[in-house]
RNA sequence: GGCCCCAUCGUCUAGGCAGGUCUAGGACAUCGGGUUUUCAACCCGGCAACAGGGGUUCGAAUCCCCUUGGGGCUACCA
């Protein structure tokens, strides 16, 4: 039995993708459950596209999710460099192979050519088939073609002769016709292979045994494929696993730009918008916002990020990145990524990566897209909140620091023992964000505390919570300093609502708010032992002299 | 347009390959009720699906074909 490979292959072009996790997911599961190894390889053969932090982004998301490589970026390994655009001679080498063989050749059409070419088959039959000419331009050609600056690519040339039978371990046996499939380029004119020559090259020299991608995969297989026999002979070739992909509500591809269109979705809806203000809070001009509500124009992410923050406004998760700024835990980002089109047979859905790795079988993936489902992560990262608050507390912590860090929020000061406290006294909570949330009162100064009007008005003025604050004050002041706890506070509470013979909720509402500033915190006991007796009589003080 | 993949509740799915045990199971969402000091959580209950049409068979969610629908690819992107 051979050692089982797997590998995840991202293109740098930005933040690690909820997709691209998904894929990483897979990969890595099948590895660590054959305990075989996992490889991180980066491609990054598209000049124009990669972005220079693009790669430490992706592997900090990786981080992250827990997801370890046991070869690739920062921990090396014998078949390196993990880069793409490092292994150039590599490539080199095997595309001079294959035009020895006769198997590829040169081509000289500029893009204009090609394109001209394109619109011409369109016309007429459909896609552009690009075949061998006759004859095809001689090194003499290509030398003077290169000296002129024209540009040089190199095509494999489909061999017609026979079908093209593909077998992947999901979908089983596909046949492709070889004259649909066009000779495809392998080495660009910037002399760096496309991406179906580096896959091929790098997965037989990497020993990958398992191809686990999206299904989007699947008609470059057969080029692959052909390109695998035609360079390695009759070497095993990687077993393909094309996996249904996720989809979003609109129908597509999870796609980066639903966040933008979440924003001018939600602009276009409003009908008093200080288009100036907001123009300035995403450091652009008024009139770019203006096109950019009308649809007329795009926005980049961080003028997207810092209106909608401004507005308050929820924009849709896509990155990995945006899933733990909105406070989702990674082992449920990772048993949800699990769970998108594949499940362990029975019932069970709330696992830990252990589990994970226990139960995870590829022929057990779904066949059918499956649609991304916000809700369903919200429960299962309730469900992990609930679970790590019981079994790992040390680490639910870490995750919370980490969390409050990255939004830099006031309890980000706390110790490990209080953060430990807020996470025990908000048992409920559904992700970090609801934490912090609940709990943010108690780090911010008293004389900064900013009242929720709707609140206010309800519970101090229509319910009269400003009537009966003065009473409760007085008798919390009477719980001596030492006694001021969580079961004290409810007992005192306790006592004084069956004497004025109303439900705890006219006492504890009107406290809130004062303490507060809003009509949400833990339960009223944990609130004021957290708050301390001199700042909830302080903070009582200060709502009873707000009423003027 | 051409090629490839796919099709069970609103969503993720079990069941399909080895047809009867499926009056189709679970989870999320939703709705109703309960608990409750707010939010959330929690408890109980309800609604809800085999895309359509043809076959094969004693019998089809399950096998075959067609239609329809969805997705992908059709780049010197990956």
């Amino acid at each position: 039995m051979t050692e089982v490979v797997t590998r995840f292959a991202p293109s740098p072009t930005g933040y690690l993708h909820v997709g691209g996790a998904r894929t990483a997911v897979f990969n890595w599961l099948w590895a660590r459950k054959n305990q075989g190894r996992f490889i991180l390889r980066i491609e990054d053969t598209d000049q124009r596209r990669n972005t220079p932090t693009a790669t430490s982004q992706l592997i900090s998301d990786l981080k992250w999710l827990g997801i370890t490589w046991d070869e690739g970026p920062e921990v090396g390994g014998p078949k390196g460099p993990y880069l793409q655009s490092q292994r150039k001679e590599i490539y080199a080498r095997y595309v001079q192979q294959l035009l020895d063989k006769g198997l590829a050749y040169y081509c000289l059409e500029s893009t204009e050519d090609l394109a001209r070419m394109r619109q011409q088959a369109q016309q007429q039959a459909g896609a552009l088939i690009y075949r061998r000419p006759t004859t095809c331009p001689s090194a003499e050609q290509v030398r003077q073609a290169k000296a002129e600056g024209r540009p040089v690519a190199v095509r494999f040339a489909i061999p017609q002769d026979r079908p093209i039978v593909v077998h992947d371990l999901i979908r089983g046996r596909i046949e492709f016709d070889p004259a649909q499939i066009s000779d495809f380029v392998i080495l660009k004119a910037d002399d760096l292979p496309t991406y179906n020559m580096a896959c091929v090259v790098d997965d037989y020299l990497m020993g990958v045994t398992h191809v686990i991608r999206g299904q989007e995969h699947l008609n470059n297989t057969p080029c692959q494929q052909l390109l695998w026999q035609a360079l390695f002979g009759d070497a095993p070739l990687p077993i393909y696993v094309h996996m249904a992909v996720t989809i979003s509500q609109s129908g597509g591809k999870l796609s980066k730009r639903e966040r933008p269109a979440a924003l001018q979705a939600a602009l276009a809806g409003m009908t008093d918008l200080d288009v100036a203000s907001l123009a300035r809070i995403g450091g652009i001009e008024p009139q770019q916002l203006e096109d950019f509500i009308a649809g007329k124009q795009s926005l980049d992410m961080p003028a997207v990020e810092a209106i909608a923050g401004a507005l308050g406004l929820h924009l849709p998760e896509i990155n990995i990145v945006d899933f733990r700024r909105s406070g989702y835990l990674p082992e449920a980002m990772v048993n949800f990524l699990a769970l998108l089109g594949w499940n362990p047979g029975g019932n069970k859905e709330i696992m830990c990566i252990e589990e994970l790795i226990q139960a995870f079988d590829l022929k057990r993936l779904t066949k059918a897209n499956s649609l991304f489902d916000r809700g369903k992560l919200l429960a299962i990262n309730t469900e992990h909140l609930k679970i790590l608050a019981t079994k790992d507390m040390p680490r639910l912590v870490r995750h919370l620091r980490a969390y409050l860090d990255e939004v830099r929020s006031p309890i980000r000061s706390a110790d490990d023992q209080t953060l430990s406290r807020l996470i025990k006294i908000c048992p409920g909570a559904r992700t970090l964000a609801d934490i912090e949330k609940k709990c943010r009162f108690a780090f911010i100064p008293t004389e900064q505390l900013t009242y929720d009007q709707v609140a206010w008005t309800k519970v101090m003025v229509q319910e009269g919570g400003l009537q009966v604050l003065p009473a409760i004050r007085q008798a919390l002041e009477a719980i001596p300093p030492d006694q001021f706890t969580a079961s004290t506070i409810e007992q005192t509470l306790r006592q004084i609502a069956q004497q004025a013979q109303v439900g705890l909720g006219k006492i504890a509402q009107p406290i809130r708010v004062a303490v507060c500033g809003s009509a949400v915190s833990p339960s009223i006991a944990d609130t004021l032992e957290l708050l301390g007796k001199p700042t909830t009589l302080a903070r009582i003080d200060q709502a009873l002299a707000r009423k003027g």
